[in-house]
DNA sequence: GCATGATTTGAACGATCGTTCAAAAATTAA
DNA sequence: TTAATTTTTGAACGATCGTTCAAATCATGC
């Protein structure tokens, strides 16, 4: 059985090999498509090892998706306290979105991965409740709330209404599908993150203000009209 | 082997059934963790019937995603040939995501189902390419010509963006993954599709506004300050 | 240096997987 | 009705799956 303290160098050593091995294979085929076997032979491991260290396979998948959740979560609160009392809608967003963009462009090909696995996990409720809630809802109620206190006059829903569209927009443009690359023919390229990310702040931001009465300083009111 | 026409009802009906029960399975479990014995198993006929009418297993995927993406994508066509010329950004935004809502809606249990595939299809490059952009690329080309055409002084590089995040937060929402839920203590419903849909429209038109320096009627900047 | 416990090995378990096939049944065409 | 074709059946194929286990190896504390 594992020890539940660091242990020993060597068995933490396997352990992370094992995790870098299957987050690369989920993040490409998914849970169900990558066995045990084509993980530890990318691993380099014995199949054994896959279940000394995690059983069932599920908890492999689990361990997956918490390993790079407490920094990403902790990044994500040092943003948002390191933001100004006064710090716009976007720097709020910022905060939030920044440090996945950081990661996935200098923090090693293990976080482009990562990215792909979060965009299967937030998109289907199969792992929504046991892996996202449970390891990114505490931090998301800190954005919500700062949110809030942004645009004071906005209802409660409308703000987790925002930061679903949020979410979407986000999970989809990390796990880069490269579709848009195809539809614009060129034009567009998923991988091209800093670009995209870029964009993707006023949009989010103005999208926000418009389902809102106020963001509480302009008092601009959002476009009402649509059919 | 099966005929390309429509052949004989009995054998239509059962094509039906089967890929009416692996609509309902692929949704909630994705692709690989469902057997084809499961599918004919819920479906009520005999496995071997899944490899006469589909072989191998990937073709019925591929044929539950092009199944009702045929008729998703003539109601978007008319929707978006029946919009005023000067019609503005929230109904072109509508005429694409409203076909999906109605269906959800109104059009049997069969759409819901279907909206969670297509989140998985949308949110993973391993799916994208063969099925996303070869069942909905044609009209989704159409919708950001039409885009363009009324925000013109728009780059067109950024409504391909702008159209990106449409896709994440739309996919996102009509697989009704429940973590807004959760997120907000039951304040929100993801199966509240209707109210979701009046939030998002506005939220992504606004989006769009902020990332094109014009929509080309009010001349209305988006706002850039982000630190 | 020895004993204890953690880690690794190699093999095997039963179960389920996608796919194939020949024969039976059902339908259509003549 | 007879003949041709499509659809359905039931069984089986080899392969791979997650998991288990006893034995071997390694590192550590006494």
């Amino acid at each position: 059985m594992p020890t539940s303290s660091p242990a020993r160098p060597a068995a933490t050593a396997t352990r992370e090999r094992i995790l870098d091995a299957a987050e690369r294979l989920f993040a490409g085929a998914g849970y169900d498509a990558v066995s045990l076997r084509m993980i530890t032979r990318e691993a380099g491991v014995e199949l054994a090892l896959a279940n000394y260290h995690f059983v069932p396979k599920l908890e492999l998948f689990r361990a997956v998706v918490e390993r790079r959740a407490s920094d990403l979560n902790a990044a994500r609160m040092a943003a948002l306290e390191a933001l100004a009392p006064d710090a716009p809608l976007e720097a709020i967003i910022d905060a939030f979105s920044g440090p996945f963009l950081s990661r996935s462009l200098h923090g090693g090909p293990g976080w482009k991965a990562y990215a792909r696995v979060i965009a299967q996990v937030a998109n289907s409720e199969r792992w929504t409740h046991a892996l996202m809630s449970a390891y990114f809802d505490p931090v998301a109620h800190a954005f919500v709330a700062r949110m809030r206190a942004r645009l004071p006059r906005a209802r409660a829903e409308d703000i987790y209404w925002g930061f679903h569209f949020l979410i979407g927009a986000m999970t989809i443009t990390f796990a880069e599908t490269g579709r848009i690359d195809v539809l614009s023919a060129g034009r567009c390229a998923s991988s091209d993150l800093a670009t995209i990310h870029a964009r993707m702040l006023p949009f989010l931001a103005a999208g926000f203000r418009a389902i809102c009465a106020s963001d509480g300083i302009s008092g601009e009111t959002g476009r009402q009209g649509h059919e």
